[in-house]
DNA sequence: CATGAATGAGTCTTCATTCAT
DNA sequence: TATGAATGAAGACTCATTCAT
């Protein structure tokens, strides 16, 4: 996960120390802290200096590993995208039913706000201005890839008759998602639900409904 | 402390009585644009001169309407959140069963998100700013009783035996509160979804799950 | 006192109501409101508005009453500063010899902050701007002349050997001002300090001293 | 809350020290600045921008070294009265009867003066908005720890016999106190009057009186 | 790598003043 | 006389960014 930004030149400017990695790493805690902090009061919320503060540097100096503040965002949300675009689409190839399909995506959606709360806050928090942004229209695009998937499975549950015909899979993939990434909002890695038994919960009246009859 | 109108003859909507000597109706007008801009763009990303900008006049002008870009988002909070939380009650009080109730509850939360799609939009958008903000703890606490009257129906319907009693309440409810209201991002009051077909849609799913069997 | 403002040319615009003097006392009320504040906060520190507020009228209604915020405090000045220096000149007609004239000076001044008190504070605290804001030459002059009576009849009593002569009149003329007039800072008309009671206080040390010897 | 420096090493004054690494000397510039610009227009009079002006930045700038406009006056002040107090303290503790005391305490006012017109000008000036001002209480509490000094010497003077005894004290203390202080007013530390002779004057009359019976 | 100083554009807000009604 | 709406210029402060050292 951390080995992500691909396809960003690697950034090493002045590439003279050899194989120079203790950069890299510096760059890491860096972006850690600011994602912390681009979650927790939003991005344009945060400024350059909150950043450098926390990290104990002055801001004219996080622009030695960052060219700018957006540049920051970028990274954090393409290491979190790319690799969630990628399991989906790896769930999806590797199902072997709708149902299956579509649990394993419910639960790997849990499993990612457990894993990278900070930037699901993030990716939730800032989607409205993505679309504005430009540069970031990435964004967007995966989420449409992401769209795909879902509603693909939802129309082969359909088909296959497994899940009810007379609902509007767009509508219910919309349900669904926000039900599921807005969980983010209130869920704590370290507390009392853990993210396995709110998969559970929410399969359980996505499956059978709230009514017992 | 900012809460200002409340007590003022509620600014005769649609000019009805004739002599119209206005009142605050440049207020209104004002604060609707606010909202707007508030609500698309984010409150802190907005700047008080957009708000001029749009109105037409300087945006120190706006200080002759209000005393700061707070007030208005105040008041623009406090004419949604109240009487959302008035109507809430009255369903309650007037619900026959938790069944019923809950329907309603969806119904309405549908209906709001249609009429006031702005006012929704910027209290999902900026709920964590108001956990900060003082002079906003009230909008906290509107959520809070708005959720008791969530739970105590979920809890309701689970002891008649119409809701199933395997769920959590409380998870549930968080389901249900964050596939409904985040429908504000997408949700065009005069797009082709109708808020009462998608408030059925929802209930469908809710009520009997989105399997067959 | 309110018979003042002499040299302008007594305002009421569109003379229509004859002889019209309610108008005229409207102005007076606001303008013993407007030296209230000026006297307090400060000139600069006051603003329009205070003053309408305080006066229970929006600010842009005082423009019908004078034409600027400096027109008032130009005639809350005058209205102070001649008739004290006329009176500063007939004691020193009066008088009949040096002694007697001084300890006039000094009950009168004594007696100006006690009937004037807002209008001192003014006087005492914006000194310095006076220097700077043109329109406002008199009000350096008027010192001076005032300055100059003060310096005869020091000059005379050291002459006629009432007054020690090893004292510089110059440097003395300052110390009595200032010790004089830095009385508004703490003097209360209605405090447990009479103004002649001061008066006879200061004129004691300053008749001989402080030491016994 | 805003006393900020308290705890550094004094700044090292004209830079004795070799190396200058110069800590905040351009702190001091800035301050030294500012101090002369509050203390000739005002501190409400003198606006940010003036201060960037003379220093030759902009205004903006100035953040970098102060975090606000009032935490220069602050700054000044502290730097100003703390010392003042100190000095105070040690002249009556060392002095070996009243009329020794209350003559140095007179000739170190006006060495005071000399030294640093500029922060007792402001301190003159502002006396009253401080104590409107939150955050500048400290401001009334040393002016009523010096106060107290000065009554005591005059009481102690009083009772060994040395200081007539029909004076009111707190009177007479604020006639000294005004007299000097407002010496700022007209004093010129390069001007035709040194400050040793102007306080020998003040003390001429101080003592004995102006009349020469 | 980091500091310290600065820029420049922009933010919210204030306020004396004007003017049609 | 007063209101209500607006102007326009200014004020304190913020912040991403640059750059010499």
């Amino acid at each position: 996960m951390a080995a992500g930004r691909s396809g960003q030149p690697a950034t090493t400017r002045r590439g003279s120390r050899a194989g120079g990695h203790s950069g890299s790493q510096r760059r890491s805690e860096l972006l850690g802290i600011a994602a912390e902090l681009f979650a927790t009061r939003g991005y344009a919320q945060t400024t350059v200096r909150d950043i450098a503060d926390e990290a104990g540097i002055l801001s004219g100096s996080l622009y030695h590993h960052f060219s700018s503040k957006e540049e920051m965002l970028d990274e954090i949300l393409r290491e979190f995208l790319d690799p969630l675009l990628e399991r989906f689409t790896a769930i999806e190839k590797q199902g072997e039913n709708p149902e299956q399909v579509l649990d394993e995506l419910v639960r790997h959606s849990f499993a990612a706000i457990h894993a990278s709360p900070v930037a699901v806050a993030l990716y939730q928090n800032e989607l409205t201005m993505f679309s504005r942004q430009p540069g970031f229209e990435y964004v967007g695009r995966t989420g449409k890839k992401i769209e795909k998937i879902w509603l693909t499975v939802l129309k082969a549950g359909q088909k296959s008759g497994v899940f009810r015909p007379d609902v509007d899979v767009h509508l219910t993939y919309r349900f669904i998602r926000d039900a599921i990434w807005s969980t983010v909002r209130w869920y704590r890695p370290r507390g009392k639900y853990k993210h396995e038994a709110v998969a559970v919960q929410f399969l359980l009246v996505l499956h059978g409904g709230l009514h017992t009859a």
